[in-house]
DNA sequence: TTTTATGCAAACCGTTTGCAGGACA
DNA sequence: TGTCCTGCAAACGGTTTGCATAAAA
């Protein structure tokens, strides 16, 4: 994906920082927060704000550049990956994994069941990663 | 249920707050947030302050007397129902209904895509409700 | 040159916490 | 009486906003 083209495309400007932001989350399977994405781009760009990580990840999300997840945490996660899927976390180190789920039959049903016209579906689970179980 | 017997058999003392709380969620189908259950206190109950009403919620979760719902917004929700199940909410008048999901069956998918042991699991859509696609 | 974006600091909002006084057991 | 609970106000953490300056088009 050309996010340069992407951003004109939609009325946004170009500029290094949003460039910046875009090159920290692509292909970033960490699921990072905004505070993840700030303190990863502090030694490259230092005088980066985290505000403009807020302001520019809530572009991307409009745009559809990426997914907001929320984990059953406090802060907002970000993907790359905007395909129809789930999410995991462990409650020990904090790791998001990716689950696929199939939504589709999960919306028709909802949308059965309750007459609404449905938009959107959030799954998330939490739990005890592989490596964790073996710790305990 | 007995609440008081309930809270009495985890160590926690019975206080007319308390009975008040559980009293405005009891069979509550609107889930509501903290500040809504403050909100619907205030007239009977003058003196209950809101820090009284996240104690309250956060010792009836851990006591399995209510489910604490995120569907997409802000707040969090609450709801006297803790059997497993999914919600919807309207988009446009907030309104949030039940929906049945086999929750087991996801669960057990996600433990074998990733290997997790799988605590919880909360699915939540959003949507337009029936009363709202009319008024479209 | 016009428009939009940035970085800073302050505001915001839901929630939590410390604490002195009060209620339960 | 001892312990736990309440209500208040202040703190907290993630996020948003207003604004003066700076950069993109």
């Amino acid at each position: 994906m050309d996010i340069a083209e992407v951003l004109r495309n939609n009325g946004y400007k170009v500029t290094p920082q949003r460039l910046a932001v875009y090159e920290a989350i692509d292909h970033n399977m960490t699921h990072p927060n905004a505070e993840a994405i700030y303190k990863k781009l502090q030694p490259k760009y230092p005088s980066m704000s985290l505000a403009t990580v807020y302001k520019t990840m809530e572009i991307f999300a409009k745009i559809g550049v990426v997914q907001v997840l929320q984990c059953e945490e406090d802060a907002h996660r970000y993907d790359y990956n905007t395909s129809p899927h789930a999410h995991i976390r462990c409650v020990r180190c904090n790791r998001v994994m990716d689950v696929n789920v199939d939504q589709k039959t999960l919306a028709a049903n909802a949308a059965d069941q309750t007459g609404f016209k449905v938009d959107s579906v959030n799954i998330s689970f939490t739990g005890l990663c592989k490596d964790c179980q073996k710790q305990e």
